[in-house]
DNA sequence: ATTTACGATATGTATGTACATAATTGTCAA
DNA sequence: TTGACAATTATGTACATACATATCGTAAAT
């Protein structure tokens, strides 16, 4: 949400522009003018202060409460939230993205592919119907020619059909998905655990060391897309500033 | 953003919604009918389409470009973006509101409470003058009398003297400072380790067993407020929805 | 050929009005 | 006292209109 635009031109910027007032109630909320808890003036009070439509405060307001500055509800107001509900903004970047960002020489290997019938284990986190076709690709990438990530991935055929043809010799699942399946739900799992033999032969580590696991499951509207189990040596670090 | 709500009467959903609208986008990219990258119609053709006002249109592709769904300049119009959603946003909860989120019986202690001058190996990571005073707190929390994360906290003084007269008998750190201290910014970094002796013995597991580590430093503007290392056993999961 | 100016156009926002919906409050009856 | 129900009220949304703003393409000027 960039709310940093500005007019550009010399022009001051609009009194009773939406931003204005978010950043007044921000401001307001800020200096302790209203507390944490406390029932602000309803939308109709303010617009008249702000000399503005209902609407214009309508906005700033359903904004602010979108990011959990304020809490609203009908019949009853708008309130300052009790604990504003910080969160990070994690990013989500394609691995060689985020390889190569290190400075370092990306490079990727597909270990299997196999198209098969969804093993019943999956169904119920995927919510697909039992028998859908799925591809399940193994991969392991690299940073610097050391490991970096094994990835373990099942696909939904039925939401990606286009895939099946794909060999994955120079762009990786993961950045053929990016590139090719928008999806608008996403499910994130972080933990650590103690490598697996599987994972431990992958990344190069003892068996039971600590290893970073991000699994995680997208969905367009209410159809899966896929299901992946990112695993990452112990020096991996996910680093996010808000 | 809770997008599920609906009418609750028997009546069926308004038409032309903004939700509805949204939903009929999706399911267009869902099936292919708009490609990643495509050019679709602009808003006043989609409104005359759906047969209703364009702003209802407008906050429809809105909502879908603030969640990286579709990409919009103006004079250009409204395409479905080539990367959607890089970003998941993880919620930084108050560690006794997530224990008792999971239904378990929230308890914490102090383990050490010491106001000491900063260490020179955590200066620089605070961005603090030397010798600035700074309070050192340890602490265990516990999820119905089980380990749950240990906390080992440095708190600037200078920037939080409030602080200083807490006992933190009843209100954990963590809760007093989310209370008390706003910041502005925030950065984490999220790694899997193997316990230390400390580690290990406080959270009743294995020296070298694998852990969740969050590393935290929140600022507010440029006055640095905590830094604090948060150690969960490996069966901690941190999760996201979006 | 290159730069500048300008018009066209799609999105961005403000406004007034109207009605829908949820939740509280007050009223009345069992 | 309690429960049911209606009135009240603040937010939620739809709509039509008007104007603002960014940016692209094109035509004119250098």
């Amino acid at each position: 949400m960039s709310d940093v635009t500005q007019t550009g031109t010399g022009a001051a910027a609009q009194p009773n522009s939406f931003r204005t007032i978010k950043t007044e109630i921000l401001r307001r909320i800020r200096d302790r003018i209203w507390q944490p808890g406390e029932l602000i003036p309803g939308e109709e009070d303010l617009a008249r202060e702000f000399g503005c439509a209902r609407m214009t405060v309508n906005r700033a307001l359903r904004e602010l409460a979108d990011i959990g500055i304020v809490e609203r509800k009908r019949r009853v107001g708008t309130r300052i939230a009790e604990h504003p509900l910080r969160e990070a903004r994690l990013e989500i970047p394609v691995v060689r993205t985020e390889v190569e960002a290190r400075g370092a020489q990306y490079r990727f290997s597909v270990l299997s592919r196999d198209e098969v019938e969804v093993p019943e284990t999956l169904r119920a986190r995927l919510e697909l119907p039992p028998g859908a076709p799925v591809l399940h690709v193994r991969c392991l990438h690299f940073a610097d020619n050391r490991p970096w990530q094994f990835e373990d991935r099942w696909i939904n055929l039925a939401a990606v059909p286009d895939i099946a043809g794909q060999s994955f010799e120079t762009v990786s699942p993961n950045e053929w998905l990016v590139r090719n399946a928008p999806f608008s739900e996403m499910e994130n799992d972080l933990s650590a655990a103690g490598a697996t033999a599987e994972e431990a032969e992958m990344l190069g580590v003892s068996r039971g060391d600590p290893v970073f696991v991000i699994e995680r499951a997208t969905w367009l509207l209410d159809q899966p897309i896929t299901l992946v189990r990112m695993v990452h040596p112990s020096s991996y670090r996910m680093i996010s500033r808000v």
